[in-house]
DNA sequence: CACGATTAGATTGCGCGCAACCTAATTCCG
DNA sequence: CGGAATTAGGTTGCGCGCAATCTAATCGTG
């Protein structure tokens, strides 16, 4: 039975595997991006806005989970370097939208080689990489609506 | 059949799952950790030194996945909060070894109630929780692995 | 229409997380 | 023994990630 002593123990921990399997993430992908010159968090904007150019600063956030504090500055890096246009909504002038510039768009065929990177590191284990992605968003909206109480 | 555009698909890939449910757990324990008055680095870092006392700095950076850039700070700040003592190793004086303590060692019975909440919020779903957190600890060897390429 | 409430985005401050680099202590080897 | 190589820890710089707060635009209600 578990005692209070194992209530405690870190490798027996969800949270703590998914923390560390989070960083080994951005490591592994750390070499890969940086030919792309980009970091993790913006890779994962790119391919936001790949799949949906023009969408708000609020939009793009909510599909990341990530709040303005982090999208601001993350946007006006990834406008410094050419990739993307911040342009204020003409018809609710407190938007602002975010499209994608050509060398932006360009960027995304150098990108492909990336997720074939991925599938070559967990090569073998498709099924079960399906499988841990379900349960991973499911955790997250557990966690989500657990965290308001 | 996968084509090129799905490859990039951020709500098919595992690691963007893993990224999200990480941050999703970090805000479920912030309000749990703000009564202990610690950030969830600094738990998962006095976890470490509640089942084993005494460790170097590399030691518990080893335990973590974390390096001397992220510990050094982190374990100045639990000191400043008078948690953990440093102290130089006697027998060989590149180390520096972390000792918690008396508060330290007493915030240990706040702490229980954590996982207890955790547990809660998983309710029901623990044999899945446990079989989540091995695959993920075999994630993390295999992408760990793999970035040496 | 007017005015309080809401909303979008920006800003500041702080704690990670890591690369790059530095110093000091120890080890290795001729 | 003595100098090169290795190791532990620390420092700096930068990009998140988020709470708290601010401003400006829009909405909702009387």
């Amino acid at each position: 039975m578990a005692k209070a002593a194992d209530l405690l123990q870190l490798d027996s921990m969800l949270c703590f595997a998914v923390y560390s399997a989070s960083h080994a993430f951005t490591r592994f992908y750390k070499p890969r991006l940086d030919s792309l010159d980009l970091t993790y968090p913006q890779y994962l904007a790119c391919l936001v806005l790949w799949e949906q150019d023009g969408l708000t600063v609020k939009a793009l956030g909510e599909r990341l989970f990530l709040d303005s504090g982090t999208t601001t500055p993350l946007l006006k890096r990834l406008e410094a370097r050419g990739l993307v246009r911040r342009q204020r909504d003409e018809r609710d002038e407190r938007q602002v939208r975010i499209y994608l510039t050509e060398e932006g768009q360009a960027l995304r065929e150098k990108a492909l080689s990336i997720p074939l990177s991925v599938g070559k590191a967990l090569e073998g284990n498709a099924e079960a990489v399906a499988a841990m992605r379900r349960e991973l968003q499911n955790l997250r909206s557990m966690l989500d609506a657990a965290a308001l109480d």
